[in-house]
DNA sequence: ACTTATTCATTAGATAATCTTATGGCTACA
DNA sequence: TGTAGCCATAAGATTATCTAATGAATAAGT
């Protein structure tokens, strides 16, 4: 590293200046007199011999090499706030990125989000769905909610919820097809994630039922949101983690034709950085999230019992 | 650009203790008191709630945030640094980078040094040979010699010399063969760059010789400096500024057969940029070449003397 | 042409930041 | 157990930097 750097304050003015190409709002962008910015690039110029401004007329301009020197210190200086701000600690108060699925974002978190907002209205909560794994470490996302816990030194993981994976349908399918064995799924469309754990081949190996034939429709989709979306619609049956549905099977909007679970359930993972600037906020929020999810493990339906209210002779 | 960028200083003094991993160390480095640097990295630790060394035993390691910070704000003292570099005056004494075709460098420009050197003990000139069009603008070059002028707003362009282009080959070539008329060349082989304005077909057209024949004996080098190699290895004819080899010819080591040059003549630019900070030394360099250019214009010796005086028996 | 407002330059004195010196505590090592 | 090496801290000295006031130059409005 340079150990001779002198007149940093200087140069950091300039570049205010630079960009204003005023001392006037350069200096009143940097809570200081006119005065003091004049003064500090005369003395930067004096210390480099050679001249960064010119006036023009009442504006002042950049030489030639005002331009380089300006375009090489603002990135420096870009570089050098980036890394203050990226630990410099900060208060409770202010935004919290929330970064997770589309569906446990929209199905789960969303949902529940106002009371969060109610107990702490100091913290402004702002949600990134996306599918891809989350970098903690950019500072861009301060928690995220995901299926894998995300490994690294300076990462701190906690289970957040864990939920069985059960097959899911409308009501009016349900009601339209009658369900009497699980050989009648046959007759419908399944729907699938792409992940192979939670697949319907999975699920026929664990119940006996044999999904070979190529007279089978599949539909294979890429989130756990667009199974939901489509057994909505009417569709077919999802292979789906029964938190997500929860209200819609309280609703009586979907329901589990059988209350037969894929053996391993689908767990979501809170993760944030050790070492963010935001701590206190993360910490808030976490606590608060772990909360919610305890209180609802357990679901408060049975969904046997909308399957016989709908079906009594069975 | 940021407009609150707080304790600038501290933020060196610390990235410079953050590669020592010594405040003693670095204080000396920064030629300051070992206080000095203990009370600025205070000071940058309270400003961002965050400690960034601990005391392990009598070393000071960085923490996690510490190591985070270092890394970002090092690469940002390095732009600026980079920056001011770039465009801070130099005074005459230093350094001087100049770059140029092999052949221009090491047949034309080496041999005179050592008078610039006698002139300027203070300027420590450093060649740098290669064949691609130089970049004026990065620093790294002050001056070039090109065949080409470097066509910029910001740099600054002089014809260094004009030198024809004429056929040379070995004395011992020469001798063998004879060359009672340039219908002789044709049974050695042509060397030429991959340069069309000098090549033997150009040279051909110009003087009437038909070099159609698919038994000719070809070969094309990619400078100027492999094809006077190639010459003086008494591998055949070469199209050849003849400036570069004036010594040679002095010498009567190698010959031209026929003063038949192309009209065509070959000319190096002299290049460098306007604002560079070493522009002091950079005209101190210019100046000196220009007048050994204008010294060398005329060549000294016919070529058809040579031809005479070494074979008078022929 | 004459104001008037705006902008940067310059100065002197006030203020704040930063440095040094001196000292003390802690640790590693002989 | 002493000693040397390293960092922390405090007080006072020294610089660096700021502000306020003023001047000079320009552009725009009257």
């Amino acid at each position: 590293m340079a150990t001779r750097l002198a007149h940093l304050k200087a140069a950091h003015y300039f570049v205010v200046a630079s960009e204003t190409l005023s001392y006037t709002a350069a200096a009143n962008k940097l809570s200081v007199s006119q005065a003091a910015v004049s003064q500090q690039i005369r003395l930067l110029e004096e210390y480099l011999g050679v001249s960064l401004f010119y006036r023009a007329g009442r504006k002042m301009l950049l030489t030639s090499q005002g331009k380089t020197l300006a375009e090489h210190l603002s990135v420096g200086f870009e570089k050098i706030e980036y890394g203050l701000n990226s630990v410099k600690l900060e208060p409770l108060a202010g935004n919290l990125t929330v970064y997770g699925l589309q569906s446990i974002t929209s199905l789960w978190l969303m949902p529940k989000l106002w009371r969060f907002s109610d107990m702490h209205s100091d913290i402004n909560v702002r949600l990134f769905s996306a599918e891809e794994l989350p970098d903690l470490q950019s500072g861009d996302i301060d928690v995220s909610i995901y299926n894998v816990p995300i490994l690294r030194e300076d990462t701190e993981n906690k289970i957040l919820l864990t939920s069985p994976i059960v097959p899911i349908c409308s009501r009016e399918l349900f009601q339209r097809i009658g369900f009497n064995s699980i050989e009648d799924f046959l007759c419908c469309w399944l729907i699938q994630t792409n992940i192979p754990e939670y697949s319907w081949s999975q699920w026929g190996k664990e119940y006996g039922l044999t999904l070979a034939g190529k007279e089978r429709l599949w539909a294979e989709v890429s989130s756990w949101y667009m199974g939901i979306s489509a057994v909505k619609a009417g569709h077919g049956i999802f292979l789906c983690p029964e938190f997500m549905v929860q209200e819609e099977l309280e609703r009586g909007e979907l329901v589990k034709p059988f209350d037969l679970p894929l053996s391993e359930p689908l767990s979501f993972y809170l993760a944030h950085s050790k070492q963010s600037p935001r701590l206190e906020r993360i910490n808030a929020f976490v606590k608060w999230i772990k909360q919610e999810s305890e209180e609802n493990i357990v679901t408060p339906y049975s969904p046997t019992k909308i399957l016989s209210g709908s079906d009594p002779s069975q």
